[in-house]
DNA sequence: TTATTATATTGCAATATTACGATTAATCAT
DNA sequence: ATGATTAATCGTAATATTGCAATATAATAA
């Protein structure tokens, strides 16, 4: 069908699932890189950044701003993109806590471990 | 046209993004908390657990293996699915290289921090 | 061997995603 | 107002994903 069946899953898993899949694009990647490294940025740049078309990029930065990840401000002609760090923390700690749930394997321990 | 243009991104890129899409469903999300709490499972647990379809879960589970997440070994009659510790450390450090490449803001600190 | 049980694979329909050209909207400079 | 610049939206084509019934495969039991 194509479509997920998200009633069969916890709020915590539909999240978490969400956010996985804003990062799910080698190009949405690129973007937040880029955003950590240069604190912010406008499509233009990105456009000569990462060799998609302008609409293309666009669409991108429309996701990422919808999860919340980034958010953009009107600065003259054209508008300026950064991380939204309240959000990003939270996105931080959602992955955190899926990932500190499994017991890290302590090369000390014995067989018995 | 739906093909992601890989060849315009870097390698960790590219491998953050098809990790990110592992996890972008929600069904995988609970297979992977499911194996978090009870250590193994079975194709059969999860269709009674998931209210998928055992093809469905076959699908996901295959999918889980492909990324290295998950392993399985044939049990008998079944197939005794769980999580692989040093592919899990991987990939938790290739979420937290990203995650923490933007600093925590101090709460302690003034308007000009 | 023949059932039985459990999982994987195949084939297909429905839906989602990706990418881009064309168009629209909004701001600024003249 | 007019033109230039920048970004968002629309429409569309190509491809990917999701889900399941049906079938195939593999291991064990009788």
């Amino acid at each position: 069908m194509g479509v997920t069946k998200s009633d069969l899953f916890s709020k915590t898993q539909n999240e978490l699932a969400a956010i996985a899949k804003v990062l799910a694009h080698p190009a949405r990647v690129a973007i937040l890189q880029y955003l950590l490294k240069s604190n912010t940025c406008i499509n233009g740049h990105l456009v000569e950044e990462l060799g998609l078309a302008q609409a293309t990029i666009s669409q991108h930065l429309k996701e990422l701003k919808n999860s919340g990840i980034i958010q953009g401000t009107i600065e003259g002609v054209s508008v300026s993109y950064c991380i939204n760090p309240g959000r990003w923390e939270e996105i931080k700690g959602i992955f955190n806590t899926l990932f500190e749930s499994y017991p890290t394997p302590d090369p000390n321990c014995g067989p018995n471990c």
